[in-house]
DNA sequence: TTGAAAATATTGAATATTCAACGATTGAAG
DNA sequence: CTTCAATCGTTGAATATTCAATATTTTCAA
């Protein structure tokens, strides 16, 4: 009697590929539309985050762009190469590193800012405006439940 | 007058951001496991690919996992000297590559797969079974909706 | 206060990925 | 038929990322 094979679980039901083909997919436009001004993503992301104004680390400059530290240490140098952040040490913690934004910086993030929402209201309109805010929420919960 | 400045859309609140952020934490998780048996995420999707036991050319499979081309010649280079897949010339089009799975290959795949479900499993635990199901159903309906 | 352990960022070597160019084969137009 | 463009996979060089080790500073226990 033949053994009664279970159909097995297709790769594009699994939640892992599922995230990784969207996010290659959005990243592809993002990126697409980052180049107009020769900027990769990650460098759109350092920018915005440090848009705020103040110093932050490394460390948690890694964390909130989804870098490790070796590979932000040489991004990093090459925006100081630019003239697009500076590093101040901490004067409260030696061993750290607070990043800054330049003015050149600040002008360069809003480009990249607005390049960013033609995205996003791009992705509004073909995708809709309902799914894709539930889609933020069920991504953020996962995160969150991930921790 | 001070300048009316509107609030900047924070980086957690873009969509490409969330995706990469779960992205990167689903994937993770998935490695640490997959790592039991010393293979890569990436070599998990080709087995699981090639487990139908129909021969996909390279075009294809690079397309189904998600790398481009010359990636997926190096990573299969190494996948052919660990005996886990093996290459046909296509007999109907001599410019393309069959790959198949091996024997060794198909024994990995069952072990491997059993790892993914475990994930899987985990996840549904802790985010629940409507919040994921939800979810797929929202990644599947983007990733369309952007061909 | 001292000394060991932890935290922080960087470096260099090893590894992996990407880009552009190539060789081989097929398709298709004249 | 012949030729020219397109497709397919691979290669080598350039680039980027990662891992392990390091230097510096801080923390904390003895």
């Amino acid at each position: 009697m033949a053994k009664p094979t279970k159909a097995n679980t297709p790769i594009t039901e699994h939640l892992a590929y599922l995230l990784a083909q969207a996010n290659r997919e959005i990243n592809r436009q993002l990126e697409l539309r980052l180049s107009k001004e020769g900027v990769p993503v990650e460098q759109w992301r350092i920018l915005k985050v440090l848009s705020d104004g103040n110093g932050h680390s490394m460390g948690e400059l890694a964390d909130a762009v989804l870098l490790n530290h070796p590979t932000l240490t040489k991004m990093i140098d090459r925006m100081v190469s630019d003239t697009l952040v500076y590093r101040v040490q901490d004067p409260n913690d030696r061993r750290k590193v607070l990043m800054f934004i330049s003015d050149r910086g600040k002008v360069l993030s809003k480009k990249l800012n607005s390049l960013a929402v033609d995205q996003e209201e791009h992705i509004l309109e073909s995708y809709g405006d309902k799914s894709t805010s539930e889609l933020k929420r069920l991504l953020e919960s996962l995160i969150d439940s991930s921790n």
